[in-house]
DNA sequence: GGCGAATCTGCAGAGGTTGCAGATTCGCAC
DNA sequence: GTGCGAATCTGCAACCTCTGCAGATTCGCC
């Protein structure tokens, strides 16, 4: 996703308005890793700004995601989980812990499911490919 | 999936009872290329057999996971989705509709995802490859 | 036919997410 | 700096999917 600054410059174009709510959480992601669900933003916005709503944490990720700057991820069960990593990129979930991960792998166009093609009646728009298994913490104790 | 009575040997032979609704669910899975979900598998249960309840038939799903006859699909928002086929696949998944479709796509080795790998400190158990797009029927208005 | 264990049902409850309404705040014009 | 209208925030209730629990019922076997 873009800076912080970007951001607000983005949401203004658009009529948006830029509120200390708001401009905590395009921080608290901003080259975030972690791929955090709600929850864990609003943990750690509660830290800079006690009182923040669970809601409003919401509202904005939504925000953000209609607005294609941070990417949801669904693939986890529980609970979702976002990714402002918008690069072409892979995921590597650990079914113990749930951590999720990113991976640059050279995949290229996967079958024939390159964004565009069609795949008998299916117009494909995305490809997603997940890698499930344990993390290296994880995987210790086996 | 195995067939009903195939099924029904399975059951038994574990311990478990075979009881009618058991059967049904075991009859309503059996070559059901829809991926339905637990509620769609009610609706058509209780058709049969009114009066089964919901809880029997997310116990028998479940029942059915844990026995590796099913698999459970966790990618598609709003519910699970159950799928009796077991061979190596991928899906279509319609982000209008809900709508999953198999397709057999010849991935072979993605990346070095192959189960068994490693990548840095993570070991792969297992790779799940899925399109995201439009099925003809919502793909034709656009 | 009878017994014990497994199963079924119905309901309450947990966890994540959204709808709603009133109070508050932002962005802009003057 | 002030004022106004619209967007936003907050808190709560509600929704949805799924699971835990307890009592009634049924299956499998002797």
């Amino acid at each position: 996703m873009r800076t912080p600054t970007e951001l607000a410059e983005a949401f203004r174009a658009r009529g948006l308005k830029l509120t200390p709510q708001r401009h905590l959480l395009f921080r608290l992601l901003h080259d975030n890793t972690t791929h955090p669900s709600a929850e864990a933003l609003f943990l750690a916005a509660s830290e800079q700004m006690p009182g923040i709503s669970l809601r409003t944490v919401y509202q904005t990720l939504n925000d953000l995601v209609t607005l294609g700057e941070i990417q949801q991820i669904d693939f986890v069960p529980g609970s979702a989980r976002f990714d402002p990593n918008l690069s072409d990129h892979q995921h590597l979930v650990c079914d113990a812990c749930g951590a999720v991960r990113d991976v640059h792998l050279p995949l290229g166009p996967i079958g024939t499911g390159a964004p565009g093609s069609t795949v008998v009646d299916f117009r494909i728009d995305s490809t997603t490919v997940v890698f499930h298994g344990r993390c290296g913490t994880c995987a210790a104790p086996d």
